[in-house]
DNA sequence: TTATTTGCAAATTGTTTGCAACGGT
DNA sequence: ACCGTTGCAAACAATTTGCAAATAA
């Protein structure tokens, strides 16, 4: 599955669907970046997006985040929180020093095993608040 | 919209999903929700519940969890957090205390009014780890 | 009585999948 | 030439909605 995998091949619908994101600091859907590769690739079809989208996760390339129904994507793959505005649903990146207590399972009980964390944040954002 | 509104009725439908879930503390969806419901009130429909569970959730009465792409209902309202387990989707709960540094926002920039956050722990539960 | 709530079915939204044609290597 | 990838359309899963009949107050 990973594009890194044998016999994976380089498409130009990848590279676009990458090059659209790559720097993107706006965690757009699926369906924004459809949007704009469309302008690139008129002919592409949302399937090939979502696949080359999930290649790319799996490839460690982009990080997943949920929000609501629908999922956003995010190049930036260094430890990072999120701040959510419950206004106009925009996420941005927070650099946020979550407390390495989370990681050390000060747990109520040791049961399990914890092997991630995310944390976010939620309220209204600068544009919303004016 | 809320039951405390005026004009709400209490419907046995009410009623019947409330008590279900009122000391659940597994974190159910809505459409297990409805199995459980549908064992009292074999005719109820699965929109019943979805309308209720909204109401419940206005009122206050119930918390929503995000889980994959579906939402999660939880009676407890206190400040906790959740353990998800990445082998099951089981949902604990975990009284862990968030620092208070979130709240009051040390954050990058003050161009955010924070309201809420909400931290998620994944890993592997006991359940699972055997 | 009468406005809210219900059951049912159809609609919506976000995402995935089957399949024949296409195109990298 | 081989087999991964595409476009298209249909399938899916979770949730919402329109509407006429039912029911709580």
């Amino acid at each position: 599955m990973s594009s890194t995998r044998k016999n994976a091949r380089n498409t130009r619908q990848l590279e676009v669907i990458w090059n659209v994101i790559k720097d993107d600091k706006s965690h757009p859907t699926a369906d924004q970046i459809y949007d704009r590769v469309r302008k690139l690739i008129p002919k592409i079809s949302l399937g090939t997006v979502y696949r080359n989208l999930q290649k790319l996760v799996a490839d460690d390339r982009l990080q997943v985040l949920m929000h609501g129904r629908s999922q956003h994507f995010d190049p930036l793959l260094e430890r990072h929180q999120h701040f959510i505005c419950e206004n106009c649903d925009r996420v941005y990146d927070i650099f946020f020093e979550t407390p390495g207590a989370i990681d050390s399972a000060t747990l109520p009980d040791q049961v399990f095993k914890v092997s991630s964390h995310q944390l976010a944040l939620y309220g209204t954002c600068k544009n919303c608040s004016s």
